[in-house]
DNA sequence: CGGATACGGAAGCTCCGTATCCGCTTGTGC
DNA sequence: GCACAAGCGGATACGGAGCTTCCGTATCCG
């Protein structure tokens, strides 16, 4: 018998349950709002009150943290997916826009994935594996400008980020826009196409500049 | 004698003074830390009292809408100069690229030409007339893809702006390389050329991201 | 049915930025 | 020079927001 047994009794199915429905809310809604949302948020979202959020973690931070593995198995999954596809331009192009799009659609998916010192380098052993070939292919076959990189795809779905981010409410749909720009953008010499959607209206490029960050 | 006469007295030499000091201290404030900062920061940047700043303005948007019309002036000089150039693609481009520039080194630039209801109409009052010629002798000259607009312009200095918010601590022209490719992306076909400077460093791209908004 | 487990949400705490107030200093006109 | 209006400084009041705790109540399960 050991006086530190942690626990005797499974927990009550009641508790198991209200732990997904937290979970699953705390994901939609900082998709939604960013992790600059509250907990109360959450809780209202998942439907049970903030002391059962509080019960069952920590803090905000721990609530982070157990969303760390599943968006960064989506992001490896797209990579693994891309390497399926035999053109290599068309491989690197899908997975950039897989990526973007995985932004664009989770505004917090930066911050979840980024957190403390060291997921910057758990990101690169889960990823850079099955990435980096992606990016040495289209850059073999030409279909990739020089010297772009890795880090490069973090930083044009930031750019296609903060796009989505201030359009949502205005035209949840105009980042695709920014983001063929963008993609056309690595191309070694681009054979760029109309882009599209359309322009938004200028008053609202204009209002969205009032409220970048 | 008019009983309400409302200045008997010039301001004193000492205030007049201070006014350009605050003046000057919210723009190079606000440039850096975003329109988020307080009051407080500049008055202390502007070596004066936090009184003193509300006795010359009554509150914090007084102080941003007294920037208003410089930045705007910025931005209309920027275009006016891009007009001389006769290269109708370098003129754009040259102009394209002076509003990130001016956005990538203000921090606060979107939110202090952005503000209220009617700031969008006086911003296409004012520079449109001299943008869009700008744009459309470009496209004339095929130097521009289809359908590229005024609004996209706002749009691209956003995005290179959340770069350059985002990496000023890390490397302070990091911006650059993705104004060029994005840049590059404005090409109806593009020369694309190595991009510059190079990229950062993994760590660094993936620190970025926890940040973003 | 009864005890253990879990729930809900009001209330307290802390932090932060805005704005005020008033005793002290400084410039200016006589 | 002197006197007083004009201006200054910055401690502090105020308000709001988010995080977290606490405990009376409800629910589950043996």
């Amino acid at each position: 018998m050991n006086i530190d047994a942690p626990r005797v009794h499974a927990p009550r199915a009641d508790a198991e349950r209200n732990r997904v429905r937290i979970l699953d809310a705390a994901a939609s809604v900082f998709a939604e709002h960013g992790v600059g949302a509250t907990l109360n948020d959450v809780a209202r979202a998942a439907g049970v009150g903030i002391g059962t959020v509080y019960r069952k973690f920590p803090d905000k931070d721990a609530v982070l943290d157990a969303l760390f593995d599943v968006k960064v198995d989506n992001l490896l999954r797209l990579a693994t997916e891309a390497t399926r596809e035999p053109d290599a331009g068309a491989a690197f192009r899908g997975f950039l826009l897989g990526v973007i799009e995985a932004r664009a659609n989770d505004r917090g998916l930066g911050a979840v994935i980024m957190r403390g010192e060291n997921s910057a380098a758990e990101l690169g052993r889960r990823l850079a594996p099955t990435v980096e070939p992606l990016i040495t292919r289209a850059r073999a076959a030409g279909e990739l400008r020089e010297g772009f990189t890795g880090q490069d795809v973090c930083i044009l779905s930031l750019m296609v980020g903060a796009v989505a981010d201030n359009t949502r409410d205005v035209d949840p749909r105009a980042w695709h826009r920014y983001a063929q720009l963008v993609i056309d953008g690595t191309r070694p010499s681009a054979a760029a196409e109309r882009l599209s959607p359309d322009s938004l209206p200028f008053r609202d490029a204009a209002a969205v500049l009032g409220r970048a960050r």
